[in-house]
DNA sequence: ATGAAAGCGCTAACAA
DNA sequence: TTGTTAGCGCTTTCAT
């Protein structure tokens, strides 16, 4: 293995100077600067990783805890986790994979070895048991999810309240009057994640102003869950044309229902969906949408962690606008 | 921060005692072992991962290289991602995540750094421009996939081509005589990762032997892209009455189309699927079909990296054996 | 069974 | 603008 040593000796200046010129803290001449650079070129030197966190007290490495849980929808969570590694070394930081199992350990552990300068977490709950070990941390983290009190914390989300309004808005616009949710499945409500709920509370909230009947149904997944539900409201609110699903594995077998059912979609009635763009446009009929931004969400998780790692930080929630895109599955109310 | 050093202190030892009752790479008298795990106990002790990768050289860290493609189906991704970084720990390694856009350089970089003790890359093309580095590095790697030369490599991949013949087999069994292969995207085909062509060589292998005609098309997920290769087929082999697909997008496409078609699943056409299990339990007709056995395929090249960091190692091919798990959506041949 | 001490390769004062 | 040097916290030989 090649060493800055090495490097220093090579190009006839002291290890300091090759540090020097590797971390740009302080001015080097250009010629020297390019003798080193040159030096390392030639020699193929890369900087030992060990050895530079062990002087500096600094990993370049953020963990990103991703939950292992089955009942999300996964395409996000990578996207995210993709998004906060490319995000990450534009930064000139690794991304250490962390799954949920560990779970409060996990915390402890990579605070406690200092294998990590900051920590992202993702699905976090209202009350989210790994937050008060990292309270005591002094880490950097940031939080992808909101939980119930978010005193001290940097959190980033989607704005789920102004999505669901967002929702309902279009679909008074287009004069439906009678609006049903197909939520997450029971068990999402249960574990108290927040968006959710937040959600419906956006839709409610709304839905009030609007003038606008609402009936909201957690559903799980699949088609004969969905038939289920979607029996079940028709029976309870015949006159429902608008529907707002954010349950990516209750869209398909909705729209195949309604359309075995005679429902024409949009004639008959519309549907909204929150869910990643690709499944809006992939599905059987291109949906009405509100993204989920997981991209968004992971780079500005790791912008939040850099600026505090840097000092420039804040303590601050931050919540991304949605955005709606009209498709083809929502027109206007019939009759 | 607690130091092995106050540790020691704090036990009445030197540090290299609380040094090997960590690692246990020397034998300690159990009232010395006691007092020192009860100091680290009490006084909350991490090890430092920067100091301990730099005295022994050795991270415990393994990277993981994920492509960033799109064209691949994501939660195999991510369930192999999971498997991964669950399987390290239980071997006391963490993992680092890469995502494929460093491209050939990361592996150069991680290399160089010590950062990691050991690769383990996903989505191996056929000649794939990080080998010739992994070669040159003495560093451990496994392979999820496999290449063309697999040569002093360790590989670990589904067994495509016993895949396509036992599906080949399955439905030759109940005296489907006509097949009709639905394949990934053409650019997974140009992209030579391998895995659909040994899929198709073996589907082709078995037919031969049974005397099944095939046709094998490519196909981009989709409804408009299956419309049009589904005519197709019907249009070149009007015969046909079995289906092998392996394109998880366009599983529920074939599906709705055929029943469009008035063609009932199983009664007048058979369906295979490679895939996931969870998609195949969840479409909407519940298929027969071979399971891409991620967590396995995580698991495995785990157990391959850590056996190779131990001097077990071997450079060796694991293929796994296809399993077919028969649903719904197969039955004996119409006529 | 335990201790003492020499590094591992780098960073960051402190000097010049 | 550059060099000298003292650690960072741990592992591991060499002693005892």
């Amino acid at each position: 293995m090649v060493t800055l040593a090495e490097v220093a000796q090579h190009a006839g200046v002291s290890a300091s100077t090759v540090s020097y010129v590797l971390s740009g803290k302080r001015s080097i001449s250009v010629p020297t600067r390019e003798r080193v650079e040159q030096s390392i070129k030639q020699l193929g030197y890369h900087p030992n990783a060990g050895a530079r966190a062990l002087a500096s007290s600094r990993s370049n490495i953020i963990a990103l805890m991703v939950p292992l849980r089955t009942d999300m929808y996964v395409p996000v969570m990578m996207e995210i986790a993709i998004a906060v590694a490319t995000t990450a070394r534009t930064h000139g930081y690794d991304v250490l994979l962390l799954t949920g199992e560990e779970g409060p350990a996990a915390v402890r552990r990579i605070a406690g070895s200092s294998l990590a300068d900051a920590m992202i977490l993702m699905d976090v709950e209202l009350h989210d048991e790994r937050l008060p070990l990292l309270r005591e941390t002094d880490r950097a983290a940031v939080l992808i999810g909101l939980p119930a009190d978010t005193d001290g914390l940097t959190c980033v989300d989607l704005d789920f309240e102004a999505t669901g309004a967002l929702c309902v808005e279009h679909l008074a616009g287009l004069g439906h009057r009678e609006v049903a949710v197909i939520g997450e499945a029971a068990a999402v409500y249960e574990r108290h994640t927040g968006f959710a709920e937040r959600t419906v509370d956006g839709v409610r909230a709304k839905a009030r102003e609007a003038g606008v009947r609402v009936l909201h149904r957690p559903c799980e997944g699949g088609y004969p869950a969905m038939a289920q539900t979607l029996s079940r409201i028709f029976d309870e609110r015949p006159g429902t044309t608008g529907f707002i699903v954010q349950n990516e594995s209750a869209v398909e077998p909705l729209l195949n229902l309604l359309r075995q059912q005679g429902r024409a979609v949009p004639e008959d009635v519309s549907v909204v969906a929150i869910c990643p763009e690709q499944v809006a446009a992939q599905a059987s009929v291109r949906l009405t949408s509100v993204a989920i931004p997981a991209q968004e969400m992971g780079r500005r998780s790791v912008e939040q962690v850099v600026a505090k790692l840097s000092g420039r930080g804040t303590d601050e929630v931050e919540l991304l606008a949605p955005e709606l895109t009209v498709r083809e599955s929502t027109g206007p109310a019939p009759g």
